[in-house]
RNA sequence: GGGCUCUUAGCUCAGUUGGUCAGAGCGCCACGUUUACACCGUGGAUGCCGGGGGUUCGAGUCCCUCAGGGCCCA
């Protein structure tokens, strides 16, 4: 350590104002900067990459955000101070569906891709109120619907402002990201990379198209995945129905969509089931609509449910897909992607005329308007027996929808995940061994994931703002699309935008003509995008030179609740695209829990902005509640009382002060041997700084930070006061002790305390704490010594509280029993206890008697 | 219903391969105007380690089982 300019160490130091200062230093030094020519000169080895996750921009950050960012960026401190290069990006993930629907409120407007662009187009509202000062509201009905590049226009502005809000958080709370390596999901080179790995999953046979039943929202008409799936409890009834035999008889199924009833093709039990097993084979005929439909057998009839027999329909729920598939039923769907029932039912030639007359009074209604009245039908026919039945049952929705999901058959592309493929799946589950999970436990996860896929990966979304499938299709003579023989493009002509772009070979005149060509209108799903962040970050096919040396990463760092989907999607691209996995290690976090041990979430609006937290109590102060967590754990968060946070305020506090009071002892020449005090000190230091490279080697962050806090405490509480004495007289194995000791002490915390311990260093160096090698230490074993003094002292300490007398008090004499080692720092307990005469008697246990104070 | 995970002082949590493992911090109580620190310091009290059973010379620590919390998937 060079000198200490003396005006460096301010008199009272502070964490306020630690953040902007040293922020500042670090963008205007480049701390974080990833040398590029250095990284590829040294080669992949001497690299450390972190594939980051990309937040939402629309979305807002929370708690929860900070907890799992903060894992990662602390081992992407303790590996630049390995000395690695740290290729540490950041990107944003704005596009998707939440954009939208945050530009709609936004700005009162939605997307209506049939308009024309209007160059000069002003929205009506701005942040959600409206711009002329009207009472314009936000209402779906009052938005104005505007074409699809201007609203692509409207999604990239507000996403730029939202953008420069979360760089700010993520610079206060002090994250090492290089934020010149920022990327957004739906800027150009995102879309070229996930174009690019599109089309050669196409070209390979991994991408395909199909016409198959589809889960749907028709709020947002759009397609979703399984992993966009949420199962959530509603209220429905069962309605138990009469279908009739031809000798005049009934069987009864209760269902609990009767308004399905015109979509119905067969009834089903059980193959085992005695009370229908003389029916299969036969038909009956079905109430209102009187269509005669097969009752057939297959084994995911539930017995126990209901009356033991049900009706399948076009397509009620997912089981119906598998019935209908399995048992080559016919299909009659009644739902159109409104969500409305079709204006004519597929079946209606098959209808009764009474039926016919009672489905024109349900085309047009809603799901829930046509239950209504099929009931009443139902009622007045005399085929509802009894009362429905009320109860609760999981529905699936849309993650982010609020009306349950339809099934409609529609196209769409697909992604092959290993749902469909024993071969691939098996080798999913292999990558995920090849990973190493931190905890390890949350492999399982993955593993289910893997086990539990029921089809392929639905990528195509019906909506505006997302990276367009880079497709067109050829138009025949008769104007109908070949889309069995998809155009695509040059990978160097990526990005394309098939719905403005012509596709190659064709002219823009050609569109929707003969002979001419149609561009896809479906955009891809935003996972189809992120599941590529290794590759965007790192410059896939643009960079190779780059590629290669940070692919695969180094870490993946993410929350355990998407691990079905960003972490499922990313290992699986990157078997398609490299035949190997994308990273090395994967740290999960765990989530955040309010004081009940609820998970914290918008919904449940127990939500605690991050902003404020870090202005109230200090960005080191909340990474150190973050860092004392280990990975996977959950951590419980009272805003109202954040203990965690109150202790690492202390704690940086502490070093502050702590550096102040060691750096005060002007620097000594180095001492011919060690007190064996000091020589004891740095022998436990030494322990420390191997337990914490060994814990944060195996992403334990919080173990390191325990370890190495424990230590500074008994630094401070007991090694600092024993040797007080010696340095205040310049003793210079004392001093250099204290140097040494908190010289290491800074480093190790750095980590944790980016800000305090960065202050403290720059009162004696230039350059920056976290360019500075991790420390390592020489020492031999610990000798005891200082935990035996310790006990020692407090026995001292515990003399003058019992006796209700001030620390400082002076004893005339005392007897010390204790190891005879003792008899090494025999002089230093005299000091801090302001003994006169101090008796050593050797004992097993260290015990403090016949203490003498002076009078007053 | 299946999988994973947790249940240790009032609170939040440590307890590596079974043998000072009954711990830390907060909170609490008492004491202290000590020039590094009052966003302080010193000391103290507090626990059938969820229940039951088993393996073992010995179990918060391994096995079984039950109960409860949480998450994920059906």
């Amino acid at each position: 350590m060079s000198d200490a300019p003396s005006g460096r160490i301010p008199d009272r130091p502070a964490l306020e104002g630690l953040e902007p200062k040293w922020g500042e230093a670090w963008e205007r030094e480049g701390t974080h900067r990833f040398d590029r020519t250095a990284a590829l000169a040294a080669g992949s080895d001497a690299v450390y990459s972190i594939d980051s996750p990309p937040p939402t921009a629309s979305g807002s950050l929370h708690i929860g955000h900070v907890f799992s960012y903060t894992h990662m960026d602390l081992a992407a401190r303790y590996q630049r101070m390995r000395g690695k290069h740290l290729f540490y990006p950041m990107g944003w993930d704005d596009n998707g569906l939440p954009t939208e629907r945050r530009v709609q409120n936004y700005y009162g407007v939605r997307c209506d891709p049939t308009l024309p662009y209007d160059p000069g187009f002003i929205p009506p509202l701005e942040s959600g109120t409206a711009s002329d000062g009207s009472g314009a509201s936000t209402k779906a009905a009052d938005q104005v619907p505007i074409s699809r590049r201007n609203f692509v226009e409207l999604c990239e502005r507000l996403t730029i402002e939202d953008e420069k809000q979360f760089e700010d958080l993520w610079r206060t709370l002090g994250l090492s990201v290089d934020w010149s390596l920022t990327y957004r999901t739906i800027g150009p080179e995102a879309q070229a990379t996930a174009q690019r790995a599109f089309l050669r999953n196409l070209a390979r046979g991994e991408a395909y198209q199909a016409d198959a039943p589809t889960l749907w929202d028709v709020t947002f008409r759009t397609a979703v995945a399984q992993a966009e799936l949420e199962d959530k409890d509603q209220p429905a009834a069962y309605h138990r129905v009469s279908f009739h035999k031809p000798d005049g008889g009934t069987i009864e199924i209760e269902t609990t969509r009767p308004e399905l009833l015109p979509a119905c093709v067969a009834l089903v039990a059980h193959p085992d089931d005695e009370r229908y097993r003389p029916y299969f084979g036969t038909t009956v005929t079905t109430p209102l609509f009187g269509i005669e439909v097969p009752v057939v057998a297959h084994h995911l009839a539930q017995q126990d449910k209901g009356s033991g027999i049900a009706m399948i329909c076009t397509f009620g729920d997912v089981t119906d897909v598998v019935w209908q598939r399995e048992l080559d039923l016919p299909i009659r769907a009644v739902i159109g992607a409104d969500g409305r029932l079709l204006a004519e039912a597929p079946a209606e030639d098959l209808f009764t005329d009474a039926g016919r007359a009672a489905y024109a009074e349900l085309a047009g209604k809603t799901v829930f308007s046509a239950k209504a009245r099929v009931v009443e039908l139902l009622r007045e026919s005399g085929d509802l027996i009894g009362e429905p039945k009320q109860i609760t049952h999981p529905v699936k929705f849309f993650e982010k929808g609020d009306k349950p999901l339809e099934i409609i058959s529609t196209r769409q592309w697909y992604i092959r995940n290993g749902a469909r493929d024993e071969a691939l799946r098996e080798r999913l589950l292999e990558a995920g061994r090849e990973i190493d999970f931190h905890p390890d436990f949350m492999r399982v996860r993955y593993e289910n994931w893997v086990g539990g896929l029921t089809g392929d990966w639905l990528i195509s979304r019906q909506r505006f703002f997302g990276v367009p499938i880079p497709v067109w299709y050829p138009l025949d003579a008769d104007g109908e699309p070949d889309r069995a023989n998809p155009i695509v493009p040059a990978e160097d002509a990526l990005p394309v935008d098939p719905s403005s772009d012509a596709a190659p070979g064709f002219e823009e005149s050609q569109r929707g003509q003969a002979g001419g060509f149609v561009g896809e209108v479906d955009i891809m799903d935003t996972w189809a995008t992120s599941s590529l962040t290794p590759q965007i970050a790192g410059g896939w096919e643009a960079d190779s030179e780059l590629f290669d040396v940070v692919f695969p990463y180094d870490l993946r760092s993410q929350g355990q609740d998407i691990i079905r989907t960003w972490l499922f999607s990313t290992v699986l691209r990157s078997l398609f695209e490299h035949g190997g996995i994308p990273w090395k290690h994967a740290g999960i976090s765990g989530f955040i829990v309010d004081p009940d041990r609820k998970k914290m979430s918008k919904s449940k609006g127990n939500v605690v902005t991050p902003a404020g937290m870090l202005a109230e109590h200090g960005s080191d102060a909340v990474r150190y509640w973050a860092a004392s967590s280990r990975l996977g754990t959950d951590a419980a968060f009272d805003p109202q009382n954040p203990k965690q946070i109150k202790i690492g305020r202390r704690l940086a506090i502490k070093v502050l002060n702590a550096a102040k009071f060691v750096l005060s002892f002007p620097e000594a020449p180095a001492p011919a041997a060690f007190a064996p005090l000091d020589a004891d000190l740095l022998a436990e230091l030494a322990v420390v700084v191997r337990e914490a490279t060994r814990a944060y080697e195996g992403y334990d962050h919080a173990r390191a930070l325990e370890v190495t806090e424990q230590f500074f405490w008994t630094f401070c509480d007991d090694y600092l006061e024993l040797v007080k004495e010696r340095a205040y007289s310049g003793d210079a194995s004392a001093v250099t002790a204290l140097r040494t000791a908190l010289d290491a002490v800074l480093r190790l915390l750095a980590p944790v305390l980016p800000f305090a311990t960065e202050e403290v260093w720059r009162w004696t160096h230039d350059d920056s704490i976290h360019r500075a090698a991790w420390p390592e230490l020489e020492a031999d074993a610990p000798r005891g010594l200082l935990p035996v003094v310790s006990e020692a002292l407090i026995g001292i300490r515990r003399a003058k509280t019992d006796a209700k007398a001030s620390q400082k008090t002076e004893v005339l004499s005392a007897t010390l029993a204790g190891p005879a080692l003792l008899a090494e720092a025999i002089e230093d307990l005299r000091a801090v206890g302001r003994i006169g005469e101090l008796t050593l008697v050797e004992a097993d246990e260290v015990a403090v008697s016949d203490v003498v104070l002076a009078a007053d």
